[in-house]
DNA sequence: TATTGTTATACTCTATAACTATA
DNA sequence: TATAGTTATAGAGTATAACAATA
């Protein structure tokens, strides 16, 4: 129980929330890093990694939480480098299905081998903390999606 | 996160970095929504934040996590919003002081106030969930930095 | 009329290399 | 020589608004 100044210290959700948050703003500079290693900008590399599927513009741009105009010139530059290719849609002719290249499919595993090795600050962490931050994050963002 | 084959490493570390790893991917979108309804762009928020002292260039491109050359540009902005001044120090001529203006610091005071108000994902857990990542947060990345 | 994707525009962030003024 | 900061340059991401093709 925290007693006494209590009222001036930040609650535990608080103090968790801004550990977080600081350690997420160096995050971007480590994940910039870990895809100019890969050769390719990291908001590249982020669209390449999501396109599980063929996907079209409009839900990509929406997966990457940015503008379909924004994603437009994403796109141009992953298919300059030959990684993905615009398809016709079937049912629906306006739309423009995205898929990998041959080559785009395998940067896409080295991409998702680079994502998925945990982080430092993660993987120094004792087994007994691993497992309770598993637990945790899966109650707070890993259920929907 | 349910990938099939994608899903090979079992080890809870792994499992806990690649939840949270898609958590970062989606708080940037956030983080940048609150800088800009406070009318600022994210970066310029940000270092802006960080100015609790008088702050050479060179020592805030740091914690920006970004070069000085980026650096001089972002100040440039935050001048001529009037939210910042280059001071020069007593003691090294070469150095300049980043000192927030009276309408610097409001606007940071804002700023605090939006990074200090937990995310969703965090206030809705338990507080018994909150205690814990405060405490593993600690020890993953709370000493350092 | 509504939606998908693009273009035009303007701004911001980003690093590298070369430069200046100090130290 | 070395460091703090800037400038020049080139590239990339960002959204808004207007647009064409299609539904």
């Amino acid at each position: 129980m925290q007693r006494g100044d209590e009222r001036r210290v930040t609650t535990a959700g608080a103090e968790a929330w801004r550990l977080l948050f600081g350690f997420v703003m160096s995050l971007e500079g480590y994940w910039e890093e870990r895809a100019r290693e890969l050769g390719l900008p990291h908001v590249q590399a982020y669209a390449l990694m999501l396109l599980e599927e063929p996907t079209p513009m409009n839900r990509l741009s929406t997966m990457c939480h940015c503008d379909p105009s924004t994603l437009t010139g994403v796109v141009d530059r992953l298919e300059a480098r030959g990684y993905v290719e615009r398809r016709p849609s079937a049912v629906d002719r306006r739309v423009k299905l995205l898929t990998p290249t041959p080559e785009g499919e395998e940067m896409r595993r080295r991409i998702l081998q680079v994502v998925h090795e945990p982080h430092p600050a993660i993987a120094s962490l004792s087994g007994e903390d691993q497992r309770a931050l598993r637990d945790i994050f899966r109650r707070a963002f890993g259920e929907r999606d």
